[in-house]
DNA sequence: GATACGTGGGG
DNA sequence: TCCCCAAGTAT
């Protein structure tokens, strides 16, 4: 232990016992104090989720998941796919699937329990370094070094390290390790992340309110916003491809498919369409379509991922007959059911946007190249259609089955979607 | 170690 | 508009 490291640790749990955000899955530290622990399964939850995603955008997930299934086993019982069309909308999408895994883990090889501490959490499937070491601090009082990239950000400044991320992460974690408190080491890292989140800002910090400032070495030299020091990123490519929404005529539901497992968006379900390294001069069309038919061009959608950004141009079609292909119908009903990513849920609603019959104004020559999609898919969506239902169909019996019959039952209530997410 | 892997919000 | 980034993990 260094000797600037207790001063460290002791102000920063001072400032964190006034200042600690509340969030659905914490402990605030007075009532940790007084004897109160943490559920492992919410932790764990929120952790997942927390990847790479900010809190803003967990919150509403995590409250319908710990609603929908309250423990592990409820989650571990669950069918897959009821929890990819759950997670439809967060990202990242292997999370979904490796929480499934993981929650069969704990139920089936654990007896039901998170295993306590950060080595065993690792061996469990989506737990990296970072979210064993969350879980085993916070819900375990392990004093496992935590590190996120809000507690990269604040250490780097810290000490000034210099060193480019990733590279630095070893200087990072030693530092932290030295930090810890044995006595508080989960209040510790949601302190170094909310402060992070909240003084330690990447932009523009504000040192005057952070209770670590006289500590810094960045905020004494006057060049925090320097850290951390990233390695250049890479230019983003193009890529393009098509999407062929295909509507039923006699009630509006749309054809959708499976994507498999793995790879982009895997395992959620989408509009039939190419792949996407197709060539950039956006050659596709009529003929690239999955089956034929009378395919209409409405638009296109962009869309910007991590490590690309993609063009996406948008065919719609008005078809009467089941498709001989792989997938199911699925009603406008019951689209928030069927584990569209954002992506599709584009497509879906700029198909329904400029589809002849669906009641919205098609016209205007402006739907053959929407260069807007984000104001096209957030335009409100109504088919005065009467609609009929299938049953849930994300399920296992929908996407091999094909041309399942419709369980039909008559429903007739006007569809009014809005491009809200869920 | 480098790359694949989503999405939405903020400056 | 564009770029950055957010409680990372798996391969």
């Amino acid at each position: 232990m260094t000797a600037t490291a207790e001063p460290i640790s002791d102000a920063l749990l001072a400032w964190y016992d006034r200042h600690a955000r509340e969030l659905p899955w914490r402990i605030g530290p007075s009532a940790r104090k007084a004897g109160e622990r943490p559920d492992p399964y919410r932790v764990w939850l929120s952790e997942i989720m927390l990847q790479q995603t900010t809190v803003a955008a967990v919150k509403p997930f995590f409250e319908r998941f710990v609603n929908r299934w309250p423990g592990v086993e409820a989650l571990a019982a669950a069918d897959e796919s009821e929890i990819m069309a759950q997670w439809a909308g967060l990202g990242y999408y292997s999370r979904a699937r490796n929480l499934h895994a993981c929650a069969r883990a704990v139920t089936g090889d654990h007896g039901g329990r998170f295993p306590g501490t950060a080595a065993e959490l690792k061996t469990l499937s989506g737990i990296g370094d970072y979210t064993s070491a969350a879980i085993a601090a916070i819900a375990f009082d392990e004093a496992a070094p935590v590190v996120d990239g809000n507690i990269e950000r604040v250490v780097t400044r810290l000490f000034r390290i210099a060193t480019p991320l990733p590279k630095a992460k070893s200087e990072i974690r030693t530092r932290v390790a030295e930090m810890t408190p044995a006595g508080r080491p989960g209040d510790f890292a949601q302190a170094m992340m909310d402060l992070g989140a909240t003084i330690c800002t990447p932009r523009s910090p504000s040192c005057l309110l952070c209770p670590l400032t006289n500590a810094c070495e960045a905020a004494s030299a006057g060049d925090q916003t320097r850290y951390p020091v990233k390695a250049a990123k890479k230019p983003v490519p193009t890529r393009r491809g098509a999407a062929y929404v295909a509507r039923r005529s006699r009630d509006g539901a749309i054809w959708l498919r499976r994507r498999p497992a793995s790879g982009m968006l895997g395992g959620m379900s989408e509009a039939p369409s190419t792949d996407w390294s197709a060539r950039s001069d956006g050659g596709t069309g009529a003929a690239c379509a999955p089956f034929p038919a009378a395919w209409r061009p409405v638009g296109e959608i962009e869309h910007g991922f991590t490590h690309f950004r993609l063009i996406l141009d948008v065919f719609h079609a008005k078809i009467e007959e089941t498709p001989a292909t792989d997938g199911w119908w699925a009603l406008p009903d019951a689209m928030d059911e069927q584990g569209l990513s954002t992506l599709m849920r584009k497509v879906v609603a700029l198909a329904e946007a400029s589809g002849e019959g669906g009641g919205t104004a098609a016209k205007a020559g402006g739907t053959r190249h929407a260069k807007r999609p984000g104001r096209e898919a957030r335009a409100v969506l109504a088919t005065t259609e009467d609609g009929t239902s299938d049953e849930p169909v994300f399920e296992d019996a929908g996407r091999s089955g094909t041309t399942r019959p419709a369980r039909l039952e008559r429903r007739t209530r006007r569809t009014s979607a809005r491009w809200s997410g869920r």
